[in-house]
RNA sequence: UGGGGUGUCGCCAAGCGGUAAGGCACGGGACUUUGACUCCCGCAUUCGUAGGUUCGAAUCCUGCCACCCCAG
């Protein structure tokens, strides 16, 4: 058992969530220290500094808790080890999910290190996902609450960095989380949950990249070859994607909607297709680079289930190993799974790990001008 | 300047004398700690234009305009 009396970091990001989190571990008797971490410095799309009313929240939930509360700021970690990748995938067309970055670099390490120096025992935060200890190992389990986990995210941790971990609403629903923080009288208690990437918030996407990667502007074209319509650049756009190509009804058309199905970098063009039709499904998977919680594979090859989106239902998976990376196998075609995203593996409830995928077997390759993309 | 055809929302498209379907696109919202997907709501007092017939027209008649096709 860990000692009660000793320090836990808490990382609040002045959510209902992580104000909880607090709550608890104030309960059961930690001696809690309320950190908020500012990552990035520039305002919002309206300009306005949502960090501020942030960080007020923190500091009036730890009033109302008599706990202590501070401030750090790893904005230049985060540009260095999140940002920079999240732009640099962006630009090579791919997609990239950087809070499962943000989470091995920042939360779980920058972070960690710095509740270590501290001589804190563990650093929780609001995440709704399960620990559970077996001989020695920690395993990830998701959240009771299946609507809100969010192991998805947390899948790239290593053994060395959940050791340190705590999760104290892991356990509990949203609604009763909500309901705990109106009890316990939290301002906090009925803010909406945020969105967007952690740390930057919800923005107008494309804008947002725009201002990092330079447009440059090409043909859309189907599967024939033939120009349907102008994009902007290929970076602003990501397979399965409907909105935003502006491509409307059209004699010969169907009538359906038209979809991001691939990009050919070498040309600029962006293909699109009009109806989900087999060219946005693929069979299986390569990610170069998986790594697993428990530190290792289960085996050389295995039955499982994967994610390939956050909040997408599990699907079942064969998963085969080779070297660092591995294969995965669907056992039903997947719509746009995507490079740059994660695949995230589940036994059961368990969080095996997962990587960032890297390339797709398509269920019915696509051809264009003769080349095969 | 002989003949024929067509002009309805950004695009496609119903309507054929009784008071403007639908789809796509777009906008807004919901959902959501990535990006997407999805879902919900909104979106032509007006039918190329000017007159006429009629209780009443996008629908009938006439002129004009535009575009397309066939002949020249």
């Amino acid at each position: 058992m860990m000692d009660r009396t000793k320090k836990i970091v808490l990382g609040m990001s002045g959510g209902v969530d992580s104000s909880v989190a607090a709550l608890l571990l104030k309960e059961q008797g930690y001696d809690v220290l309320a950190v908020y971490m500012k990552n990035w410095e520039e305002q919002d799309d309206e300009g306005v500094c949502t960090s501020a009313a942030d960080y007020e929240d923190v500091r009036r939930v730890s009033d109302t808790l008599g706990i202590p509360y501070y401030t750090v700021n790893f904005a230049q970690e985060y540009r260095d080890r999140v940002f920079s990748y999240f732009l640099a995938e962006y630009s090579a067309g791919r997609t990239p999910n950087p809070d499962v970055l943000c989470n091995c670099e920042i939360k779980f390490r920058a972070f960690l290190d710095f509740a270590m120096g501290l001589d804190a025992a563990a650093l929780a935060t609001g995440h709704y996902a399960r620990l559970e200890e077996t001989g020695g190992q920690r395993r990830l389990l998701r959240a009771a609450d299946l609507s809100k986990d969010q192991t998805y995210f947390l899948a790239g941790l290593s053994q060395a960095q959940l050791q340190k971990a705590m999760f104290p609403i892991g356990a509990l629903q949203k609604r009763e989380v909500r309901r705990l923080a109106e009890h316990a009288g939290l301002v906090t208690a009925k803010k909406k949950d945020s969105t967007g990437i952690c740390f930057i918030g919800e923005r107008n996407f494309k804008r947002f990249l725009m201002q990092y990667l330079p447009a440059t502007p090409g043909d859309m074209v189907d599967l024939n070859g033939s120009v349907i319509g102008r994009h902007d650049g290929l970076m602003y756009y990501t397979l399965g994607q409907r909105r935003g190509l502006g491509i409307g009804g059209m004699a010969m058309g169907s009538g359906e909607s038209w979809f991001v199905i691939g990009k050919d970098l070498d040309r600029n063009l962006l293909i699109v297709q009009q109806g989900e039709r087999e060219e946005l499904y693929s069979l299986g998977l390569r990610a170069e680079k998986v790594s697993f919680v428990a530190g290792n594979a289960p085996s050389k090859s295995f039955a499982c289930t994967a994610k390939f989106r956050y909040r997408q239902t599990d699907q079942p998976v064969r998963v085969t190993m080779h070297g660092a990376g591995c294969t995965m196998d669907f056992e039903t075609p997947q719509r746009a799974v995507t490079p740059g995203q994660w695949a995230v593996l589940y036994d059961g409830d368990v969080c095996l790990g997962g990587g960032p995928i890297d390339e797709t077997r398509a269920l019915r390759p696509i051809r264009i001008g003769g080349r095969t993309l």
